[in-house]
DNA sequence: TAGCAGTTGTACTGATCGGTACAGTGAGCC
DNA sequence: GGCTCACTGTACCGATCAGTACAACTGCTA
């Protein structure tokens, strides 16, 4: 019912190509901007492939998105083992690098989404998923530090967790739009000092 | 050189028709995702007046992305006279009652662009010149602030006023795909209590 | 060696895309 | 009344869109 897998290396390396020069087309021109014919241009593949990995575009999307949370949690690789305030630093840090890097465009790839496919039904949901996931992880770093009293016993790790996510996502898309990296960091600046507040 | 101007009522009532169709279709679907004919068939319009009024679709963007400023900052008022902390609440709570009225999606339209044009070399500099403009106002009202000595002269009015930015926009993107203005009332709450710190 | 499932290449379809051509119609102004 | 010019309706264009049809190939197993 889901995405059709591939079951030999051949069919999974294929597989990948489509789905890594769909991920990287839509980061730039959106959804709607990338037509499925430039997918297989960029990849090298055949139409018969596309259609028969994916059973339209939009399954083809949804892999995108998975593709984005794999990219953006190996980018930061520190948000896996939060148990300390100076973890917490060094994930702001690793956040910063990855758009330090020259080349790529300064914006978070589901970010750019989340306005496009804001109101699809189907997609929608997995923007919402991959999200929550994403500061699942950071939830669970507060609660360690918390167990650890190093928190406010007092305060809500999800809640903090969703204040910090906002800062990465406001920083992101001003900083996107601005080509300058320093509204990223003053965000990332004021959310840790927010969460200093809580400290113990 | 600019988009073709109205000169009578009845084509100044035409054009923006399709300005209006075309923002509240955008709103939705994104400016890929929205086609001329669609615009076109939403206002009414003939493809004729549309080309009669605009070179192309990237010149009714243009046009759509100034009806989004319009909107946002008519809908926030307070944001012209701000002189106080109060004030400041004020403009708060206008934001967070624009995205209570029920039936608008939770969004900002600007946002919504952001991620999709932020890379298109003639669109992104007006989506960055909307959001200066918008920034532009809640900085005057930092440094009104500052002027009656409400605000530490050593803060940067310009830099809060990113700041605050970041979190309106943060906080709409996730309240957007979560349909839950509660991280736009947490990032905004936090925001303000960041301004308040450089209270004087 | 034959069979078979997974995989691939090519050609095609009908719909929709952005944009153009051109013949008009409406109302103000002399 | 007649001229002018902003405005409008309709038909059309080539390109591109998502998706399909179908024959052929590849490599494994028996």
């Amino acid at each position: 019912m889901e995405t059709q897998a591939a079951t030999t290396p051949r069919g999974k390396r294929t597989r990948d190509a489509i789905v890594d020069a769909a991920a990287a087309l839509m980061y730039v021109d959106g959804v709607a901007g990338t037509s499925v014919d430039k997918v297989l241009a960029a990849s090298g593949a055949g139409k018969s492939q596309m259609y028969h990995y994916f059973k339209n575009k939009e399954q083809l999307v949804e892999a995108v998105i998975d593709r984005y949370l794999e990219q953006i949690l190996g980018n930061q690789p520190a948000i896996f083992t939060l148990a300390s305030w100076a973890d917490l630093e060094t994930w702001t840090e690793q956040l910063l690098d990855i758009h330090r890097r020259a080349g790529a465009p300064i914006a978070c790839p589901l970010g750019n989404l989340a306005g496009e496919v804001g109101d699809n039904p189907k997609l929608a949901p997995l923007v919402d998923r991959a999200y929550r996931t994403w500061e699942s992880h950071l939830e669970r770093g507060l609660t360690t530090l918390q167990d650890k009293g190093e928190l406010d016993p007092g305060a809500d790790p999800a809640r903090l967790a969703q204040a910090a996510m906002t800062s990465v996502q406001g920083g992101l898309l001003l900083a996107h739009i601005r080509h300058d990296l320093t509204a990223l960091e003053d965000a990332l600046g004021i959310a840790l000092a927010y969460l200093r507040g809580f400290k113990r």
